[in-house]
RNA sequence: GCCGGGAUGGCGAAACUGGAAUACGCGAUGGACUCAAAAUCCAUUGGGGCUCACACCCCGUGGGGGUUCGACUCCCCCUCCCGGCACCA
């Protein structure tokens, strides 16, 4: 006898319910009917949910699985609480990856994009993902990108845009400006490649102007992860101080202009320190020697890469001028240096020295002879070296006894009463570079006109259409600087000749208002139609990944104020609650394709559908955590919905053949129990959505009905009668589909079908737990004698105190450990546990 | 170095406001079905002791201390892991 082998894997045998066919169903019904399609609809609260959108770089990946499984379930949850839900998708479609890609195989930009972008699209159908396909938005779509020229001239006119030449952060791979947020550690933060400083001129936006307003709204954001706020805090860097001059001696016409956070130390400023790039240094040069040496020690910093001025605990390095400064407060003559632990891009480039309480100042002035004197009394047994805590003022003159916040007071009162300096505030964050050196952008609309100089491209001739015809070679430069068609232009102001702008602007520009756009995607007398964004916005719900923590999250929070301070909403803040997701981790690391652990989703909706993928993504752990991808996991989550599957079409007729609801008093015992658990888990699982979004534990009280249906269908044979049975298992299975809708979609849809439904599942609301079905006759109650359990009772809910205690002191099991020793006293909580405490 | 987050069975993870530690899933073991396997269904599954067996007992949430009738949960100290920032004056 020949055995016939199949190609069949396991997992395609006949016993699997036939998820393709299925989900291929509901997909298209869903689009036909357009069944997510929403409108402004004042009768009912809105709810927009939504997830960051992806950049097309050619398929989805985990991370896109599960970001939007997540933010599925939230969607079609809230929905079917009642809410009018916003749930949009696009694509944040400009960007290097088509530039590298058009230079590497030879294919346009915009072809690449779009080829991505259909596949993509496709991809995130076969998820069952509940968009409203109608309001795709594409940013490079000169439709989405002529409202953000708009903007940026309304920013140009109020010079919250501006041109600068400065030194920036330059990827030598991208070949490209980047903005201080997009270098992480030092390196580009999508190449990786070492960023290096370059001079170059370029665009940016005035965050800083905003600096204060971004930090203050950090206290104003319940709904974000703390740590998340703690990041843009840090960001945002606020350090508040002084700023004073130092004459320098000799040199009446010049003074040396610091920034402090403590100006109560001042008496103990020994020396002050220029950043070795600092202007004034060249000025201050004495003879040919000290010019030879300052050079060459700025040329060696210079060449310090990035990464070497990051290591940690290395020898800070200087050099003494001999030009000497005066300390204003002691008016002792102190010695300047240049070094390069002073960075020039921070505060004025120049630092009072005060190794007393500065560790890095008491490092350098231990290396190179300097004085050191304390100004702040440490505490008795003090071993440390520069002290940094609060303590009273010693060694400083009209400063002495003070504290530390009363003597800064003191200290700058003074600066401020003398005319040598005021109170300042500084930010470590930077205005946002937005001039990208490349091709695949949105075009700013400026134009250099050789009477009028700088102006903006007029409203009426927006957009600035990013060519088609280009030549992309990556070899650095813009390369629209060489399409002469756009290039050369007439001045909008005179007619004259003029060339245009060749920079474009860094994409996170788009995904700084793509949100807002989703409102009114195809509205065309503005970047946004006013009711419709009054009425959606504020983002209820902002799903995504940690790593945008500063970038994306904090660009969007200033580009919003922005547009209010414009005019053109009302709106302080864009994304009211956030979640953070964690990453797809397999095998001890994140995906990628370096590591060869990455899994294909395309791959898992063959072989198990797409309901199973999303229910493993949001069962294996709760979303804000890493999730660890296990194969043997996904087959369980397809095991669950096969036993499901399994149930319903197995009892089909008994199913469809059910009465009415059972109600209270006619249930048996056994079946008031039964009818409990539906109800406990109804209860359970709207819980966990509610609270923290917590679906896995939400899917562990579904699985947990399915395993009492299993038990209940052949307990409930001869214990109850065939309408009760009935009547109880249709309630519990349509509880089930209704709880089990926005996990697993397809499957919930064609089951309830199945049932006899003529209208989708997703017309119904949620289930409510009935508040007759949820009351309990008795509780069980835990003794312990002395912390330990020991027994357990049933007792009747309304037990009293004195009930409960005598029948546990009485307890069989209770007894013995009681009997030789002696009772101290009774611990009784209702409902919970008795414990009783006894003397040794 | 600073700032966050974390450590619970063989594994992913639960545990409300301090009240039965390990729900749910994976894996494993045994049974039913089958010629056999797969699939499925049922049962067991933290470690140890004791017992023919049931019962029962001891230990157990990274380590050490504390508060409490009672601690995964609160307080103090320590170790390790992950993430962010990193000379910001």
């Amino acid at each position: 006898m020949v055995k016939i082998s199949t190609n069949m894997s396991p997992h395609d045998s006949l016993e699997r319910y036939p998820f393709r066919e299925i989900e291929a169903r509901w997909q298209r019904v869903w689009e036909e009917t357009k069944a997510f399609k929403v409108s402004e609809d004042l009768r009912c609260p809105k709810f927009y949910c939504l997830e960051m959108f992806p950049y097309p770089s050619g398929r989805i990946h985990m991370g896109h699985v599960r970001n939007y499984a997540i933010g599925d379930v939230v969607a079609r949850y809230k929905r079917m609480r009642g809410f009018n839900v916003l749930h949009p998708m696009g694509w944040d479609a400009f960007g290097l990856p088509a530039e590298n890609a058009a230079i590497e195989h030879g294919v346009h930009p915009a072809v690449w994009t779009h080829e991505n972008i259909d596949y993509m699209r496709a991809q995130l159908k076969q998820m069952g993902c509940s968009y409203d396909w109608d309001r795709e938005v594409t940013t490079c779509d000169p439709d989405y990108y002529k409202w953000e020229q708009q903007i940026f001239i309304r920013m140009f006119e109020r010079g919250l845009a501006y041109r600068k030449r400065s030194t920036v952060n330059w990827c030598p791979s991208c070949q490209t400006v980047l903005a201080n947020e997009q270098v992480e550690a030092g390196r580009c933060w999508r190449c990786e490649a070492d960023v290096i400083a370059k001079d170059v001129e370029g665009w940016f936006f005035k965050i800083t102007e905003y600096a204060d307003e971004l930090l203050a709204w950090c206290d104003r954001l319940p709904g974000w992860p703390e740590r998340v706020l703690t990041m843009q805090r840090n960001w945002i860097g606020k350090s508040e101080g002084a700023e004073f001059d130092l004459p320098v001696v000799g040199r009446p016409d010049g003074s040396i202009r610091v920034f402090t956070t403590r100006p109560d130390t001042s008496f103990g400023m020994t020396y002050a320190v220029f950043a070795p790039e600092h202007p004034l240094v060249d000025r201050l040069i004495a003879d040919e020697a000290e010019r030879a040496a300052v050079a060459q020690f700025q040329a060696e910093v210079s060449r310090q890469s990035e990464m070497e001025r990051l290591a940690v605990d290395r020898p800070k390095r200087g050099l003494r001028l001999k030009a000497r400064a005066i300390n204003p407060f002691t008016r002792q003559e102190i010695p300047l240096f240049i070094a390069d632990y002073v960075l020039m891009g921070y505060g004025t480039g120049a630092i009072m020295a005060v190794p007393g309480e500065d560790q890095r100042d008491w490092d350098f002035a231990k290396a190179h002879g300097v004085p050191i004197i304390r100004t702040v009394q440490p505490p008795a047994g003090w071993e440390g070296e520069a002290y940094l805590g609060d303590g009273p003022a010693i060694n400083s003159g009209f400063l002495n006894g003070l504290r530390v916040a009363e003597a800064k007071r003191k200290a700058i009162d003074w600066l401020v009463a003398n005319g040598i300096g005021e109170p300042r505030v500084h930010y470590r964050l930077r205005d946002w570079g937005i001039s990208r050196q490349r091709y695949w952008g949105a075009p700013i609309p400026i134009v250099y006109c050789e009477v009028c100089g700088m102006v903006a491209e007029k409203d009426e001739n927006l957009p600035v259409l990013l060519p088609r015809d280009v030549q992309l070679r990556g070899k650095g430069g813009s390369p629209l600087a060489d399409v002469a068609s756009f290039v050369n232009t007439a001045c909008p102001r005179c007619g004259r000749k003029a060339h245009r702008e060749t920079d474009t602007m860094d994409t996170f520009v788009e995904s700084s208002w793509y949100f807002l756009r989703y409102c009114c995607p195809t509205y065309a007398g503005g970047m946004v139609e006013p009711h419709a964004v009054n009425y959606w916005m504020p983002v209820d719900q902002y799903i995504g990944g940690i790593e945008h923590a500063v970038l994306h999250l904090l660009y969007s929070r200033f580009y919003t104020k922005v547009l209010r301070d414009l005019g053109l909403t009302k709106l302080d803040e864009p994304f009211v609650n956030l979640l953070t997701q964690g990453m797809v981790i397999k095998d001890g690391a994140k995906m990628s394709k370096s590591k060869g652990n990455v899994v294909d989703p395309d791959d898992l909706i063959r072989a198990f559908g797409a309901d199973t993928v999303r229910l493993f993504s949001l069962f294996a752990a709760p979303p804000e955590k890493d999730l660890d991808w296990n194969d043997r996991g996904v087959e369980g989550a397809s095991r669950f919905l096969n036993r499901i599957w399994r149930f319903v079409e197995s009892h089909l007729e008994e199913l469809r053949a059910a009465g009415r609801e059972p109600h209270g008093d006619a249930l048996s015992e056994a079946g008031r129990r039964f009818r409990r658990s539906i109800h406990e888990t109804i209860q359970r699982v709207t819980d966990d959505i509610e609270d923290q979004f917590h679906f896995n534990t939400a899917l562990s009280a579904i699985m947990e009905l399915v395993n009492a249906l299993y038990a209940f269908a052949p307990a409930s044979q001869d214990t109850m009668s065939r309408e009760e049975r009935r009547a109880l298992l249709r309630e519990a299975v349509e509880t089930l589909l209704r709880l089990l809708a926005a996990f697993a979609p397809h499957l919930a849809e064609e089951l309830w079908a199945r049932l006899g439904h003529r209208t989708s599942l997703f017309e119904h609301r949620w289930p409510q737990p009935d508040p007759q079905a949820l009351i309990r006759g008795e509780v069980l109650i835990v003794v312990q004698v002395d912390g330990k359990v020991r027994s357990r009772l049933t007792v009747a809910v309304g037990a009293g105190e004195q009930q409960i205690r005598e029948q546990a002191l009485a307890d069989q099991r209770v007894r013995p450990w009681v009997q030789t020793r002696q009772v101290d006293r009774v611990v009784v909580v209702p409902g919970r546990l008795v414990n009783i405490v006894t003397r040794q």
